[in-house]
DNA sequence: TTTTATTATGTTATAGTATAACATTACTTT
DNA sequence: AAAGTAATGTTATACTATAACATAATAAAA
């Protein structure tokens, strides 16, 4: 597989990854500069990391990243990751995915949004939904109940398209407990 | 407030928590029964510290709460209380939070079934949605993905009726980072 | 433009969450 | 009673995240 093509998250085929990272890192400078937020090189750079796929990256991959660029003179420290990703997740620039303690490029930047992400448990992957309809439908079941909606956090683990095809099991990224039943 | 008298999750009145513990302790017999798992003292008693509030309370919580009992000669390890949990987890017994690294007992533990939960951020306490529209929606769009769901996790964050009415905020039990928008 | 304030990053240490690996004990089945 | 299986004990360690304080870079005020 070339150079900046993976495979586009539950579609099966390949797309010009390198157009994700470049229109990501513009939005974001946008963003930030429309909300006077310095995106500094260092922010910069731990967004075009966390971009490098669409599978959710852990703090510590980027830390390492960073220490095998080696441009460094120093390991650099967690908190040197974790406040960048502190402010791009303020930003809205990338998500937290909670079930992986891992983090992704935000696909829909500009619009404030409550996202769902569809998980792929074979090969990684997630895709980023933003149906309005789930999060409507969640907000009134919800009000129902007289509770105030302030964040959804909405993350669905099953088999994308492609590794549907292909599984017979045992390759799994992510595993989950199962009832027995 | 009486002992087994808590805030009955999101509904502002008192309720008789001892009659929430029994009960989950009784079906976790039964379930355990009828799928021929051992229900040992140890899981039960497990099950029974996960049960003492609608909040849900961390894996090194119980640890310590075992070590408080004093009954043991040693402290516990964790993997003594995390085999416990994986246990629970995998009959249904109880649920993880993911965004808060916690345990809650299941109040739906006889249906296999994918819950919703909502989490008061102010208070801590966890109210367990088992709505089947949300569920259903979700799986429709998924599945329009061609994405094949297993699992569904989903979280809500916001204020319970209570804290609605109190919150001039700064109390929060549960933070959460947000949007600059 | 120098000073001052603010924001970002570096650095060290430590807290919090979870599991691997192997030993021992208890239970079940034969 | 013996053998096999399941559960728990035990030690060590991996992984994730933040506190606290020092330094450097940028922005704002004088």
């Amino acid at each position: 597989m070339a150079k900046n093509e993976v495979l586009e998250p539950f579609h099966g085929h390949k797309h010009d990854h390198g157009h994700c990272i470049d229109e990501a890192l513009q939005a974001a400078d946008a963003i930030c500069s429309a909300a006077g937020a310095r995106l500094t090189p260092l922010r910069k750079h731990v967004l075009e990391m966390v971009w490098q796929s669409h599978e959710p990256v852990g703090a510590y991959d980027l830390l390492d990243t960073l220490h095998d660029e080696g441009t460094e003179k120093r390991r650099a420290a967690p908190p040197t990751v974790y406040r960048a990703l502190e402010f791009l997740l303020k930003h809205g620039l990338i998500h937290r995915i909670e079930s992986l303690n891992a983090y992704v490029g935000c696909g829909e930047p500009h619009n404030f949004h409550g996202a769902q992400f569809l998980i792929c448990q074979d090969c990684g992957s997630v895709a980023e939904l933003d149906d309005h309809d789930i999060a409507k439908t969640i907000s009134q079941k919800a009000k129902r109940q007289g509770f105030q909606v302030e964040q959804q956090m909405i993350e669905i683990l099953g088999l994308c398209p492609s590794c549907q095809i292909v599984d017979t099991s045992s390759n799994r990224k992510v595993e989950t407990v199962r009832h027995a039943s």
